[in-house]
DNA sequence: CATGAATGAGTGTTCATTCAT
DNA sequence: AATGAATGAACACTCATTCAT
């Protein structure tokens, strides 16, 4: 986090090179472009994002979605926790080439898809629901690190969170089999 | 939406001015510098959606509260479906200076968690779900107007995004009064 | 002085207009563009201060040259007192246009040349006499109004300067007429 | 002096990069900002100015004034030979910032000050002496190079010049002790 | 390969000047 | 005539990128 320390205007290539103790020329050997530094940084994060994703969605494929999504949103949290500041700048910077972080909401929309669909939910019913908990694992996760309210304890939050995906995936469950 | 049509890397100050039709001259007789610009563009918009949110929640007042919920969630739809791309990139940019987009957040908790406690939320369970809820209308209004995927209409995942909302409160609810 | 109150970089036209209190257009109905606007004060200071010259040597036209050398030292020192900071910052800006300050500096110079002629000096040695002399006037003159020493008082400094006028006219009249 | 032979006006930073034969961005690796690169060069002039004088003054120190203040004039004149207008430009924007020119004003003042009082001279007497000397010097010095009339051979100046030195002077030992 | 001084296109910003009112 | 909002050419300065060492 150090890096953002003097805020997001000095972030230049030269100021990147010192912080990860390389010279520019070096840095340049290896990235074609300021871009692509940032692009990798941030594609080393979703990727390890993805594939803890990945891993939870392996590890509960055969236990219920509500025990799933709280796996889901334990390692999403998990998976922020470090240089939060940071990541959200570089997600900022790539809004254009947003090539990467679909592949992360991808991942995270076509395993809870497949999982509803497992759970007996009609296909389109099945789109919608995991298009809105994707979202709100996302958002949740972000709010507890980076914007929690100053009188909210982070725990009373997290909870609060979990509450939600579960909650609003119960009266998914109750509307979709009666 | 057009003066992003060039990537935001174009967006200098001397694009803004073309793309507002005066002179360069003109815009800095109005504003100190760049940042100037883009936080008048960005306050603009905050103030006219914090102002539509305080008019639902007045036309609400008596309502209950999924009645309410559901008119937060049409008017920040509306309210961001101008020009949504500038406005997500002038969030990017102010992520220094948070002043102005806490002050919308916390409207939006404030009267949320007010109008739990009316309901007759426990104060300390009434921080929470306003937490949660505000994030909710954050994200699940954002993805429907800027994230939806190719295959999801966009009536189908407003009427979950609402589903979504709707459903979670009344989850508190049958928690806080059984 | 108050115009150059806050260095001299801030002296933009619409300051001078301000200052002036009219408004930039009407200044530049009277100016065509702002080297003549700054040219025009130059202009008026020069004159008057050449007017002054002229009179003193008009009124010690029967008189010795000593004396001649006190008033055009007095008179100079007056001419300056007024708002000498703008002036010299008026005349460092005109370098490139000498053309006013030349004439200056040639009254003083034809003025003191005759003088010395008239007295039996020989018109070579009467040209770099008048020479120094006109340096020297007008050396004195700013560095006793903008350049004192703090330790030095300004009486001393005057007194001291006129020494030096007279003095270097001596031994001139001792050279020319053993 | 080819740098100004566009008028002072021209003296951007590019054009000063283009004279000196680097480019823009290395100009600015060694200095901060426009005003450090004139102030600079500044510098270096009157340090090269202030180290001649000290220079003359430690070769002529067991000789009479007179000798002493010819030498002075002779050095005074060879350090401005070089470059006039473009040191005279500098000077006059360094107007707001003094510190470096009074320096070289000290030095001379200083050191005269120190040969009048070795010489006999009450101290009093000394400064406004050393005040008026340090004047006649610079401007003669300046008016020799920069300002000689075209109808006064640039030698016959000099020895006038030289004349109107020493001559004051004799006339200030003639006071001191009779 | 690694380095970092050098590069210069491009940016934010100013301010002399104009002209519709 | 007087005004001052509008103009935009021109400037100081930055920083992604290169390349000689």
């Amino acid at each position: 986090m150090r890096i953002l320390s003097r805020g997001a205007r000095d972030l230049t290539t030269n100021r990147v090179a010192d912080v990860a103790g390389v010279s520019i020329g070096s840095l340049y050997q290896y990235f074609p472009d300021k871009q692509a530094i940032f692009g990798a940084l941030l594609d080393r994060h979703v990727q390890q994002s993805t594939a803890a994703l990945e891993r939870a969605f392996a590890a509960r494929r055969t236990s219920t979605l509500p025990e799933l999504l709280g796996d889901l949103f334990t390692v999403s949290v998990q998976a922020h926790s470090a240089k939060p500041a940071l990541y959200q700048f570089l997600a900022s910077q790539a809004a254009g080439d947003l090539a990467v972080s679909r592949a992360h909401a991808a991942c995270l929309q076509n395993g809870l898809r497949a999982a509803l669909e497992r759970e007996g939910h009609a296909p389109a019913d099945a789109e919608g629901i995991a298009f809105v908990l994707s979202r709100q694992l996302d958002t949740l996760t972000h709010g507890v690190i980076l914007d929690l309210p100053p009188t909210l304890p982070r725990e009373l939050a997290e909870a609060e969170a979990l509450r939600a995906l579960t909650g609003y995936l119960t009266t998914c469950v109750a509307r979709a089999a009666p």
